[in-house]
DNA sequence: TGAAAAAAATGACCACGGTCAATTACAAAA
DNA sequence: TTTTGTAATTGACCGTGGTCATTTTTTTCA
């Protein structure tokens, strides 16, 4: 009853995460096909499903890794105090998720877990970005009426609400980053 | 070089749309699969491609068709001056996005229209919901140091945020109303 | 060391969306 | 009515994600 990881296991594994990267450094996350990865890292089809569930499964892997990097890479920095300085700090996390529509649609569709037991990588960044933003609107010169992560999730909804309209032809005149500063700024600084 | 569109044409269409609706009214829109759509419908696959680009194109026009009566409907109460009316009054447009899993996605997919030509109804609801609310709140008692048009697509952006959370396993516990509410009041009337 | 048990890998196979060259039905002109 | 051009339909076929019974490799333990 004993159930041990062969060595061979990992070996595979990181062989078709090797692949797929390869695969994805080329042509993009949308591009990817299972078949490719698995001639590059030549083994059979079924052994990829052995690894993962699916292929959403990879890519919420592999786009969450990116992700956590970004979040890594924005926490670096010192915390933001205004709205203008917030929506800048971010903008590595949110370059990354409007990168590619199909990148970003995952993200979205992978953002809220659907049972407790399969919190992605995904999943946790959301939670991630929340305390991220609650931590820094807690000494930043915003409305105190509402907890600061009542805020922080305000900032997200506005967020992506700023992203999904990047990939909209009706509204690509303006810009994300001038349309995001608009919206934080009549969120976390009311002037009634 | 004429263009007549044959009668057939007319008949087979409304056809595959029936047989759509009758397969969708038994197992739900998710289920949905073509080969069942046409062979209730009785014809060959390749006819069902023949009226719709893929079978998205279908889903968007019944979801829209679904989606622009619910907007009627809401159209037709009084308009809501309050936050939690507001919440309340819309509460009908956000029962049906929030359905099944799959309508909410592929909504979400399409409220934005990728290219000026392509619009489609899902995305023109989404223009119209902004213009609803809009429309609303100048005259409810909210804030006015920003436009009714800023207000409103900060309404929509916390309608999102909350059927996201709806759908996720961490946040279940707070419904989705409550959630809408909290954060409608927050965004309509600060008290900074 | 060798046999039995467990883990990993295989590849033929399936499901489903989507394509397209060939065929059939239609409608207008002769 | 027949001819002819075009609109509509067909179904065999393809691509790609995903399954699973079988085979191969590794580990365990007498």
């Amino acid at each position: 009853m004993q159930k041990t990881v062969q060595k061979r296991t990992l070996k595979t594994r990181a062989r078709l995460i090797e692949a797929a990267e390869d695969v994805i450094e080329r042509n993009g996350y949308q591009a990817l096909r299972v078949e490719d990865v698995v001639q590059a890292a030549g083994v059979a089809k079924g052994t990829f499903f052995a690894h993962f569930r699916d292929k959403d499964a990879l890519m919420e892997m592999l786009i969450g890794e990116r992700l956590v990097a970004c979040f890594d890479q924005v926490e670096q920095g010192p915390a933001p105090r205004t709205a203008p300085e917030i929506a800048d700090a971010l903008q590595p996390i949110h370059a990354f998720m409007t990168s590619e529509r199909y990148v970003f649609d995952l993200i979205i569709r992978y953002s809220g877990a659907t049972a407790i037991t399969e919190i992605g990588p995904i999943a946790r960044c959301f939670e991630r970005y929340v305390r991220l933003v609650a931590g820094w609107l807690e000494t930043a010169k915003v409305r105190k009426d509402i907890s600061p992560d009542l805020l922080a999730e305000g900032v997200q909804a506005f967020a992506i609400q700023s992203m999904s309209l990047k990939f909209c032809a009706l509204h690509e005149a303006e810009s994300f980053l001038d349309r995001l500063e608009i919206y934080l700024d009549a969120w976390l600084t009311p002037a009634t």
